[in-house]
DNA sequence: TAGTGGTCTAGACCACTTT
DNA sequence: AAGTGGTCTAGACCACTAG
C-alpha cells in the first residue's frame, strides 16, 4: 500500500477497517489483527497503523487494550459533535443586534440542591446572577447563574453590569471543564415573565455545570426560546 | 525533559501549553514556535511536539496552517461532545421496558420541503415511515421518517413492523454521515395525538438527516417528551 | 511470561502557503 | 524561494495484562 497523492496512508487504512466493520466482515467483539501484522499486510510500518486504529478508538469504532489486542466495539453509540458558540457570536451571525441587560447580582445563600452541585457549605454566601441576552426585540437566552465564591474570589469585584457573567467567567477561570444537560422545558409563569413570552412557551433549556481543579465553579440554567435557538451538529460517523 | 513515569511526554507538552494559554502568557492570536523549535526546547523529537499540537489543534486550542505556523486559537468556541446510543441502550440504561410500534408505512411522493431536503424530483415516490418508540406506558419518541428510495432501495422490501428505521439503515447504510439540529418545540394537536400527550407539551425535537457518498439518504424528525429524555455532555476545555 | 499496544527517536520527503 | 506543518519509516524500549 502505497501513499496516494489524495490521502494520507493512515486514513486510507482507516476508511478500509471502517468499511469492513460496517459491512459486516467484521461482527462486533471480532478480534483485529495485531499492528506488526497489519503493518506487514499494508506494507507500511506499525506506526502508521497504530495512528489509524488510535483514531478508530477515539471515534469509538474499535476497543483496544493491551495484550488483549484491538477487537471491534458494541455497536449502537453514534459520537456526534456539537459546537455551542458564544452567545454573542450566535446572534450577530444571524444578523441580530445584540443587546446585554443585567437584572439581578447578589450574595446569598444558595437554595439547597443548588448549593450540593457547587459542592459548597449550606449557609454560607455566594454570587447569584440574573441576566437577559437579546436579539433586537426578544429575549434570546435567559441566563440564571450561581458562582462559587470560594474558588473564584476575584467574582466580589465584579458589578456585571456591562458583561455577562458567562463571558467573564471564559476570559476568567482557566481551563474549566463543563458538564451539560439538555432539555425541553414548558416556561413557568416566573420565567415567561422574565423572558417576555406566553406561559407554557417551549424553552430550550441547557444546565452547565464547570468545573476547575475538580472544584465546582459555577453552576448555569440557560433557556432559549425554542424557536429561536436551535443547535446545530455536523456528525462523524 | 525526559519521559515521566507518570505521563507520556506528548501529554505534559499539552499540557504546558495549554497552560501557557489560560495563564494569559500567550494571548488569543499569539505565534508559537515552529515544532522544530519546540522540540529543541523541550529536548525531544519533533514527532512529539507534533502530537502535542494536532491534539491541541483537534481540541480548538490553537489552529495550525502551513507556513504559517500555529496560533492560539480565537476563544470562545467550546465543543461539547454528546453521545447519542440507540434507543433501546438508552431506555434499558433507565430501566424501562422498551417497545417498538408501527404506525404507518407508505409510498407517495414527500411534500415538497422534505423533497428538497432528500434531494429528490418532486413527484417520485419515497418511503415514509411513522413509528412509536415506548418506554414502559409512555411514548418515548416518535420517529417521523422518510427514506430516498433512490439511494436505498432495499428499504422497499423492508416492513419495518418489527425494526424501526432507524436501527435497520444503522445496520443496512455504511457510513452515513449525520447532521442534527436540536430544538424545543409545542406539541402541536396532531403530535399530542401521536405521542399520547397534553397538547403543547415541551418535546425535544431532534431533525436528522443523513448522507451516504455524498446523497441524502434520509430525513427524520424525533420528538421526545421534554421531561423524559435530555441530552448529556461532558465536556472538555 | 510472552505478546500486545503505547510511546519515542532521528531522519526523511512532501505539500502547502506566505514572502 | 523558503520555512512551516503533515506524513512516513525502521527501529527501539516500555507498560500492561491475559494465559
Amino acid at each position: 500500500m502505497t501513499q496516494n497523492a489524495t490521502q494520507p496512508l493512515y486514513q486510507q487504512i482507516k476508511s478500509r477497517l471502517k468499511a469492513q466493520v460496517v459491512s459486516g466482515k467484521l461482527l462486533q467483539g471480532a478480534l483485529l489483527p495485531s499492528e506488526t501484522e497489519l503493518a506487514g499486510h499494508y506494507d507500511c510500518s506499525r506506526l502508521t497503523v497504530h495512528r489509524a486504529l488510535r483514531e478508530l478508538a477515539e471515534e469509538g469504532v474499535v476497543e483496544r487494550r493491551r495484550r488483549a489486542g484491538t477487537r471491534v466495539a458494541m455497536r449502537g453509540n453514534t459520537g456526534l459533535m456539537i459546537r455551542l458558540s458564544r452567545i454573542t457570536d450566535e446572534i450577530s451571525r444571524r444578523g441580530f443586534a445584540y443587546r446585554y441587560e443585567l437584572l439581578e447580582t447578589r450574595f446569598a445563600a444558595p437554595p439547597d440542591p443548588i448549593a450540593k452541585l457547587l459542592d459548597v457549605r449550606n449557609g454560607d454566601a455566594h454570587l447569584h446572577v440574573r441576566c437577559l441576552h437579546w436579539a433586537n426585540n426578544r429575549v434570546f437566552q435567559f441566563e440564571d447563574r450561581w458562582i462559587n465564591a470560594d474558588v473564584v474570589p476575584a467574582v466580589s469585584a465584579q458589578s456585571f453590569e456591562k458583561m455577562s457573567p458567562s463571558l467573564w467567567l471564559l476570559d476568567n477561570v482557566p481551563l474549566s471543564e463543563l458538564e451539560h444537560d439538555i432539555a425541553a422545558i414548558s416556561a413557568s409563569p416566573t420565567i415567561a415573565a422574565t423572558m417576555r413570552l406566553p406561559e407554557n412557551t417551549a424553552l430550550l433549556e441547557i444546565t452547565r455545570r464547570s468545573t476547575w481543579n475538580k472544584r465546582r465553579v459555577s453552576h448555569a440554567r440557560l433557556t432559549y426560546p425554542g424557536d429561536l435557538f436551535r443547535l446545530r451538529s455536523e456528525g462523524s460517523n
